[in-house]
DNA sequence: CCGCCGTTTGGACGAATGTCAAGATTTTCT
DNA sequence: AGAAAATCTTGACATTCGTCCAAACGGCGG
């Protein structure tokens, strides 16, 4: 009892500063982020980092896990709730569009963790778990899909997901520049993307 | 004429530098690289770096058209001599593939630094560039390929971009991991991406 | 040979960084 | 309430960063 509390404690705070780091980050990017400007995002000082993580690589790699955590609960629900093949599709492309419009910046911050990934050897196996879990969730829309058009899919799953990352990647960069397309486009990629995809 | 060979050695070096540096930023990374570590990549002191370039940002910014120069150069040869689809595509799933196993640290930067344009604005018309050019690249390919098929292109360049683009990006992700079959992947998502884009 | 000018060096600077520890403060338990 | 344990602050440290500058180097025309 005492000692669970004590642990929740510590965790609840972890998770506290972790979400305060992933704003900084997002705002900044992980090349400009200190640990000081992390702290100016929450309501402690800068030592305090210390007492919660070991350094400035734990604390990033678990920011990374805390952001995993919210990507796959926000999509394992799916798109359970369609009648045919194009309402599918049409689905996935507005929670994808949604998902980019709702917080771009969350999203340039994974793509600039993922690129940060293949210097950093100690964000690898985070940043690959994240993709392990994307993939399985466009392959799953993939695979309905499929099964909805009577069909079978002509992708690997890594294939099916490279593609629309690709899609979406690019909408992300654009939509931050202030490209107002980029999220009908996104849309509309991703609409045609799936017919593309199955026999 | 003395003029001229003044400001040739002037730009030489400049260029020297700028190459020398995307070494180290091909090495390190964007967030990881400074001038003191890209002076110890040439022959010369930190300090003649302020000398050729204001400043950082000049410098990385002179590096990544430096960047765009072999890489525009690189490609535009294209893949000419096709005389059947499937021979076209798999041309240009072979230069892909070579491309990524010939300089597989130069497009890791190209991606973060394609990353950290999203942070940094300074970057971003450069970027931007580069981005036009591969663009430019790939639709080149897609039209020959729709041509000698027969048919119609059925989506627009920067979606047929974002496609490549995607697997393209997994590809050198899993090759820089090590895994062994991502070049062959890679072939292999090209060769078959190609139909699925013409009518 | 000297003096000039473009080049290069090496050190210095202030600011910012990650890390750490000692002390102050708050919470918790008896 | 008082002791013990936890949480948090504060200031300091050694480095490293981008930037700047005075001095030295080197080739070339006079």
């Amino acid at each position: 009892m005492r000692r669970r509390t004590r642990v929740d404690k510590f965790e609840d705070r972890r998770r506290e500063l972790a979400d305060a780091a992933l704003l900084a980050l997002a705002d900044l990017g992980y090349a400009r982020t200190s640990l000081r400007t992390i702290a100016e995002h929450t309501q402690f000082s800068h030592g305090l980092l210390h007492y919660y993580f070991a350094d400035k690589v734990e604390l990033i790699t678990y920011c990374v896990r805390r952001y995993k955590e919210a990507c796959v609960k926000r999509y394992e629900g799916g798109v359970g709730g369609a009648a045919t093949p194009s309402a599918l599709a049409e689905a996935c492309a507005d929670g994808l569009a949604a998902a980019l419009e709702e917080a771009p910046l969350m999203h340039r911050l994974w793509y600039d963790l993922r690129s940060q990934s293949l210097f950093e050897e100690a964000f690898r196996d985070d940043v690959a778990e994240i993709d392990d879990s994307l993939q399985e969730m466009i392959w799953r829309n993939v695979r309905a899909y499929a099964e909805l058009a009577e069909a079978e899919p002509t992708c690997t799953p890594p294939e099916a997901y490279a593609l629309f990352d690709g899609l979406f990647q690019q909408a992300l960069q654009r939509h931050i520049v202030g490209a107002e397309d980029a999220l009908d486009d996104l849309r509309r990629g991703v609409r045609k993307l799936f017919p593309r995809l199955v026999s």
